[in-house]
DNA sequence: CTGGATCCTCGTTGATACTG
DNA sequence: CAGTATCAACGAGGATCCAG
């Protein structure tokens, strides 16, 4: 499959040995979920807001602009799967449900700030390369 | 470019302390593309690869395992259209087109890698979490 | 108040075939 | 080799209504 022919030995090479790193740590396998979660429309939203310190279903939804109610219930779900996030419902009536982060939540939130620190900080170079970008294709 | 920006010494204080403010210092502009294009399914792991060095595009093709020729062209004409990847392309026969990453791809890169550390540090308590919450909706 | 159940739409992706 | 074009399929997400 690799080894049958190589008409240009520097593909090769380039597949032998290109440098220490060739890829991410893991690549491909379990931490795809994981970026998945942090990458999808509003985990990372709640994840920020919950970082000032627990909220109501009902705040949150407030809070989060545009998100819809089932969506809303998904992604805490999904959160609470992975243990970033914790459910405590109170019966009463009404009935009031409180979501906090975990300490892994809280360690995701903050391993997720420093991307969006970056994101802020160079995001005018971004939105200038697309300009560039754009002008360019379009002309 | 790094130490000269900060107007506001409230924006320093408020990258170290622990729960600064309601959510993420931007949230819901322009931000969201940015963490978009991480959190595609392609896209880290394109950056992840050309990390190591400029590549062709049959070379990247090879090295992401299971992506369809249209979304490596997609991804990479995202990637470019955002200043993160430079694209050369060689007037020869037969065509020969290397990719490579900018210093701002290469900034990303670094900035993803950091989360990608976190997710496969804390991978197992993810998993170990999910598990305890499938077993316990299902049983 | 919280959130489950349905329906429906739209974007994203993949497979395939064709071109410079 | 490095794409582009086209089409079909799938699934995430939104709207709405209803229930505990």
């Amino acid at each position: 499959m690799f080894a049958s022919q190589d008409p240009d030995p520097r593909l090769a090479a380039a597949r032998t040995a290109p440098h220490p790193c060739a890829s991410w740590p893991d690549n491909g396998q379990g931490i795809r979920d994981t970026i998945d979660r942090v990458g999808d429309k509003w985990s990372i939203l709640v994840i920020g807001i919950l970082g000032s310190g627990p909220l109501r279903f009902g705040a949150l939804y407030e809070q989060v602009p545009g998100i819809s109610q089932r969506m809303l219930t998904l992604t805490l779900r999904h959160l609470e799967r992975d243990g970033l996030v914790t459910r405590t419902s109170y019966p009463e009536m009404p009935p009031r449900v409180e979501y906090a982060l975990t300490p892994l939540g809280e360690g995701m939130r903050e391993t997720a700030y420093a991307f969006v620190q970056w994101a802020t900080d160079h995001n005018p170079e971004i939105e200038a390369a697309r300009l560039a970008y754009d002008t360019r294709t379009t002309r």
